[in-house]
DNA sequence: TTGCGTACCGACTGCTCGGTATGTACACTA
DNA sequence: TAGTGTACATACCGAGCAGTCGGTACGCAA
């Protein structure tokens, strides 16, 4: 790790790359068909490397796991909630834009395959400590990024002042899961549209209008 | 089958009871690990039966699945959600209790194990068509029965007349299915009820006040 | 140019688990 | 009371799959 020099060039003996290959192509594999149904060969045949790599980089089939949300994951969600709510100058403008752009967001997969992130934390979270830890560690980050940004359009006055930041992420985390779910159930793209519609609305009543009446 | 005559007395060779206990168990694993985890070996050792009693009921651990689905998570949620709702004089209010109290009316199983229904269609329904099927027929009876109810809140006044059922339906059961997962990502049933008292809360919006303001 | 560590190959193993095949005891009927 | 179908029990099979282990080729240092 510290010898990064220059490498990069061929495609033969590059650890960093073939690391980062198995990584991504596991994460794939996860994504269709959960932790327990991937197929270490299947992973290793559309990487086209074997079973020596693999557990050169990784010590487990459990290790890679764990691996694929720290790294994979975890970036994911940053990039898809965190940044660009923590970047805007109108957050909640921002959130509920991107909740009803979510399905050109995150594409046809997602609303087939489901949200990795939740795919996972359901599949693992009662059977595996680890995973469950490393999980919860990803929802608290994007619970953090949503708590900010709503006390940022509270204080700017974009929002209601009485509404309950902390409760509030937790909901809208709770309802676009939900959403991606019930999508990936009935396996429509559609669905996931009527859904996040639905979620936009409600947002939209915590926008401070000139009249304003706060709820409880 | 026609033949109920007396039987029960005894509990040996009752063909009804035995399928039935078998189908229970299988539930009682499948919402532990999943269909995939369920080992049809712990099904037949928490029932004290072996092979041949369960390849005489069914032909297959796929058609156990599907038999769990038709018999078991159908009639629990038609319990749970549909015939309450059907039932009360005030549905939205019923509905908003309901919502507010799951904790309790569920179990802490259910908040660490997560839902019975979402957890089978977040596994099969990308997996398997026949699962998906039958998935999606309990969730659409579900919708059925919410939009039956806020049908008839919004006929008796008892909710705002410019919501949109179907649409509303829909995000109750993401917000639902959302919350308990969340909770079951956290293994804490202390986050379902923070989850489903802020969905209550948006539901008392719904409900149609002396001077109302109707939102989109 | 040798020596050695890194990076990777691929055949093999042991176990798990769904499914099968054969056997058997009970219940009802005639 | 024998005969037949029902309702199970039990031993076994074979595929699938994570993990192992002996080998190998590349590359850098001295």
């Amino acid at each position: 790790m510290s010898t990064t020099s220059n490498a990069v060039s061929n495609n033969q003996r590059n650890a960093g790359r073939t690391r980062a290959r198995i990584l991504h192509a596991a994460f794939k594999e996860i994504h269709r068909r959960g932790f327990h149904g991937m197929r270490l060969d299947d992973v290793l045949k559309s990487t086209e490397l074997t079973k020596g790599a693999l557990y050169y980089h990784f010590p487990s089939k459990l290790a890679l796991g764990y691996a694929v949300v720290e790294e994979v994951i975890e970036e994911i969600v940053l990039k898809l909630w965190v940044r660009p709510l923590n970047e805007s100058r109108a957050p909640l403008k921002t959130l509920i834009d991107r909740v009803e752009c979510l399905d050109q967001l995150v594409g046809e997969p997602v609303a087939t395959l489901g949200c990795p992130l939740n795919n996972l934390a359901q599949e693992m979270s009662p059977l595996d400590e680890g995973f469950r830890q490393r999980l919860d560690r990803v929802f608290q980050h994007w619970h953090a990024g949503l708590v900010d940004a709503l006390e940022r359009a509270k204080n700017s006055g974009e929002m209601h002042a009485g509404v309950n930041s902390t409760q509030t992420a937790t909901i809208i985390m709770a309802a676009v899961e939900g959403c991606i779910g019930l999508a990936k159930s009935a396996q429509r793209i559609e669905r996931l549209q009527d859904c996040t519609a639905a979620l936009a609305s409600y947002l939209r009543t915590l926008v401070a209008k000139p009249a304003s009446t706060a709820g409880s």
